[in-house]
DNA sequence: AATGAATGAGGGTTCATTCAT
DNA sequence: AATGAATGAACCCTCATTCAT
């Protein structure tokens, strides 16, 4: 909204995020933002009502992108037809459109969301994630019935978001992110069905 | 008096293996550990010279055991037969011997040892194994040359990792842990035979 | 606003003068000064960076002044009549023109410098200034070359000083001062040629 | 009076006095002192009652003889042939019989009660023994009455003390000691004489 | 909009001392 | 005689937050 207005605020912004990767919200110390961000402690209240706002205003935006999309997404895949690929060419083709519409939404603060909200009221949204990714990796395998697939789906999908942040992490560029990411997910589901097959 | 002194000593340790596996070494509050081993904060110092000394009784012995483990099987496993196996039936009877001899080792204060160390000494153990687990599985793609799978290496080097981790996180049963980290490893083993053969 | 936290800064720092005087550097407490000076603990760290910034402020001009002060007159005495004079006459025409000069540079926090700073970065300018009174002095007796005066110089350095800080803590008109420092320096003079003379 | 059966008090005793020395009473560390003593904090309780009875066993003999031997000196020298002489020949035959007498009472630990006494029931010593120095100096100058001297004498008798103290610290040979301290006390009739035919 | 003074709680740590063994 | 466990206060320092200007 005051986008380019206020560049005290942006800049309270840009290096809260810094400092919340860095040490997360309870580590994190408002008076190095606020000294990074050429201004006053005094000031940074004019702006957020306190750190948790400040943490939620990084991060609130990408929660709810997210959180639709994921919602949106949850019908359409139900049906769609990736319950039945097991080929992992035609996946190769799925994946990216997929990431196309994600990646714009997702972007740094994520790994916030993720990993650094400790002590905020968004620290239960990493385990939420998790149940999300778990109930649709459910679904897929449910026809299998394999006993011990049904145990390792918790930790494959814990380890499909810590991909995804890792990927994010160490990764700045979008093209880059969008390879990797897809190469990611078809590792994991190359894994999955080598499972599948060995069990 | 030896007694009470161990039972109190005890006592700290396991509070504070979970105040720091909450919080990590510099979030976790020695103030707290003390009254949830009901001593007091004096006290503290009479079995432990400071907070970095407790964290080190922690994950010293760890520490060492995952080191010596590690440099006593580099050479082995450079001439194993593991560079030339891509049947994965052979596989799930190598791991297991591996993992037998590296479980007793390895235990719940590892995962504070490579997540909440950031503070001590130890604060790039994470990193250190990381490219540790980088180099062996170089050593294993290095005729192939694919590109992508150079850039892609490191990342999985992390995500083995953290599914290590992740696994002694969730699950205290050394049975499970076994079968479920032979599984993470096939896991991954599988995902990369198949982005070999994908590329 | 800016009056009021001069005040505040200026009361710290006058409370603090008198317990590092009364305690020296390490056994001064800072909360004692803060409540002495009417103001909290936390308030204190927007003034001052830590205990040991507090203790330069009120010592460090004086170190820099009577550090150039000495070595603006190094060169000047090396050739300066003093050598040659055994006539107490003269010299005390000559020690006011000095001390004229020394005085306005040399204030009480001269004592907290030489006598309070251990702890601090400033706890070896004690024995700075008493060896290089040590090389003035043996300047002029080089040539008489008497073995006890020898021996004699290191504590009548010493004493010097002590002498020179003793003054300035028990008196605090400039005056007095000057008068007083006059009489000690002659003293010391008047000692030292009877010793000469007796040895 | 078990001087030799108990090892563990000499010992503690020792320590204690390189610490007293170092850091004043205040500033000493019990824990350091028997740990120096190579006993433990219980134990040190079974033979000092506190602290400041510690510092008490070092001082108090010290003390008791100090004060002993100045009143029985105070009328000796009242009528003494100190006050007539103004050839420092004879004094120089005087001193040394004194020194004598005063300084196998006279060691290490006058330094510490008169330098680290400072929070025991001792912290008024150095003023006591200073005061009684300037009445002794007082009465031989009675007669001469000249102002300035007054006003030097009591900063004469602070420097005095201070001397010897210094001695006692830098020198531990006794007879290097009673040199000196001779030296040191000649030095100091030698300006004052000189500062009476000056003024 | 901006400053930074002020607060009070909590951080890790050291202290002298007491007490049960 | 000896140990060291236990206590509680005090140490310096950092924190997020409030408020007057």
């Amino acid at each position: 909204m005051q986008i380019k207005k206020d560049e005290v605020r942006l800049k309270i912004i840009e290096k809260a995020e810094n400092e919340f990767l860095e040490k997360g919200f309870l580590g994190a110390s408002l008076r190095k933002i606020v000294k990074d961000a050429g201004t006053s402690i005094g000031n940074f209240y004019n702006y957020f009502a306190n750190k948790e706002e400040l943490f939620k205003s990084l991060v609130e935006e990408e929660y709810i992108n997210f959180i639709s999309f994921i919602t949106s997404h949850e019908k359409l895949e139900s049906y769609s037809y990736l319950g039945d690929i097991r080929d992992t060419t035609d996946l190769l083709k799925f994946f990216p459109s997929i990431l196309d519409e994600l990646l714009p939404n997702i972007s740094d603060s994520f790994v916030l969301l993720v990993e650094g909200s400790k002590g905020t009221i968004f620290e239960n949204v990493r385990e939420e994630i998790i149940s999300m990714l778990n109930e649709h990796i459910m679904e897929h395998i449910q026809s299998d019935s394999q006993g011990d697939l049904y145990s390792l789906t918790p930790l494959i999908s814990e380890q499909l978001l810590d991909g995804i942040i890792l990927i994010l992490k160490r990764y700045e560029d979008n093209e880059i992110r969008k390879r990797l990411l897809t190469a990611h997910i078809m590792f994991y589901f190359n894994g999955f069905v080598g499972l599948m097959g060995n069990n």
